[in-house]
DNA sequence: ATTAATCAATGAATATATTTCATCATTAAA
DNA sequence: TTTAATGATGAAATATATTCATTGATTAAT
């Protein structure tokens, strides 16, 4: 019934005055638009305009329908603008997975920079999946997935964004603070805490206690990072982090972190996308501005 | 570029889960909304969905798309319907003048059972014209003009409404007061006040005091009705209006109304519109409610 | 593992809609 | 009165949308 053409006809005669200046401005002729209006005149068995001398003068359905475009066309052009953005590949909604607890305070550096090169685009940061965040990324849950471990699937890509060294981080008062590296028995007596996530998941336990067949006294869960430095510092236990990530709260907190082992445990952070989306350039650009960010 | 068509496939693609039934919501075959896409993908150089696996997933194009269907979809329906409704007379913005400045107390009693009856009418009172009110009704800067000299023109018509009679208007106070009628002589040593026009329209110069050749002490504007009835109440002079507005402020005011001669000046106020919108119901309906007040 | 069913994409044929062209009627200006 | 400008109209030309018939891919059932 009412299309696009009759809200641009409607708006081209207030704007030009004449239907034949209407027609012009549209590029298409006079007859055109008369038939066009005519044959809407028809659907909706009511005129639209008439003619007042030699000027149009619009009826109170006509007015309507000029309401109607002043209200809309407007926000078709401005999607119509968001598209062309889109296929030039200026934009989109980023939707990010998390599988790593510690890199949200590096994801937040990372998204600010971002946002400013990308003004027009939403982001979305998730963090709980219910079919494990491989699967959200498969299922077009997510666009972008930051993990430390890379599981290797036939239509994901995983990017390095950057390396860092998994630590133990004790309590500056902490008998073992002054050491240059620790050993999987020196842990047996101590309180360790991490985030509530499987112990086969965590680099402690599977490249560092289990292969020397180790323990910890006792684990305990803690969700947030600041509450679990707190009771490292506190002197009620340690536990494990990245080491960029103690180095920045050592600043304000006595804490200190010690290499595990002689080699420490060395881990990278990927950025996982779906092959098919290796081209999008807003994706390119925030694997981008994740590796310069450290 | 962006077509209804294409909104409402998106929307009926949500709605429906699958193209093949949402071409058949919309009456069309599975294949005309593949083309439809199609056409559009290559417009705007993006693909719209995918097919993944035996489902569509829109990209981020796509849900653009749909955003703005969810916008702008339901406010084109609202003009059909509004359409649909002045296509039936049920509908219109009903811009009323007014030449007649004390039928504002009456036009008021006119229009709140009118709005009643038109929830969605549009409503506008104007009673300043530049090239007259005439003029206005002529160039359709109002609908309907209320005006009590029905000044012939060829296409416009004039109805009655009703029928009333100019009074003087004196405090009970005032020695004519007891009178059942006046003479033209008897004002000659009042002070007269009118609203602010021209003498020519005030019937009691052109019906009773010209023809008479008599005159009163000092003529004055005022304004506002009430304020010209507080100071005819104070005993400060005397006016003209219709005795039914009269009657309705001598409930609450020391004032009088007096039958100017022996036949009184009889007045009748009529609507007028442009005879090529005698069929129009919404207009009708308010005539009918006009003549229905008093 | 095979088959059947479901679903979207596609090319060609067809149907429908839009646009133009040529012309007329009306109005305003010269 | 003539002329120029404007919108309306019918018929023809053009463009667009739709369907039909088919294919290919995927999923569910056997």
């Amino acid at each position: 019934m009412l299309e696009r053409i009759h809200l641009e006809i409607l708006t081209a005669i207030k704007e030009h005055g004449t239907l034949t200046k209407a027609a012009e401005s549209l590029y298409l002729s006079q007859s055109a638009l008369s038939h066009s209006i005519k044959k809407l005149e028809g659907q909706i068995a009511t005129s639209i305009w008439k003619k007042d001398g030699r000027n149009l003068r619009l009826t109170p359905a006509g007015e309507r329908i000029q309401i109607l475009a002043n209200r809309i066309l407007p926000q078709i052009l401005h999607t119509e603008l968001l598209l062309n953005q889109i296929a030039k590949g200026e934009m989109g909604k980023l939707r990010i997975g998390m599988e790593c607890h510690p890199c949200y305070q590096w994801l937040l550096r990372v998204i600010q920079p971002y946002l400013e090169h990308w003004p027009d685009i939403d982001m979305d940061v998730k963090q709980e999946f219910q079919f494990g965040a491989l699967g959200a990324l498969h299922s077009y849950e997510i666009d972008v997935l930051i993990t430390p471990d890379p599981l290797v699937k036939p239509k994901i890509d995983y990017i390095p964004v950057f390396d860092y060294e998994h630590r133990l981080v004790v309590s500056s008062a902490h008998k073992l603070a002054k050491l240059d590296f620790i050993l999987p028995e020196q842990l047996r007596d101590e309180v360790l805490f991490s985030y509530p996530v499987e112990p086969l998941r965590l680099d402690i336990f599977s490249q560092f206690l289990n292969p020397a067949k180790c323990t910890v006294k006792k684990h305990k869960n803690i969700e947030t990072t600041e509450i679990m430095l707190q009771m490292v510092a506190a002197g009620r236990g340690v536990c494990a982090l990245p080491g960029w990530l103690v180095d920045e709260y050592s600043k304000s907190m006595s804490i200190k972190s010690i290499r595990f082992g002689e080699k420490g445990i060395n881990k990278q952070i990927f950025v996982g996308i779906r092959k098919d989306e290796q081209h999008i350039n807003y994706l390119n650009d925030f694997i981008a501005q994740a590796k310069k960010t450290k």
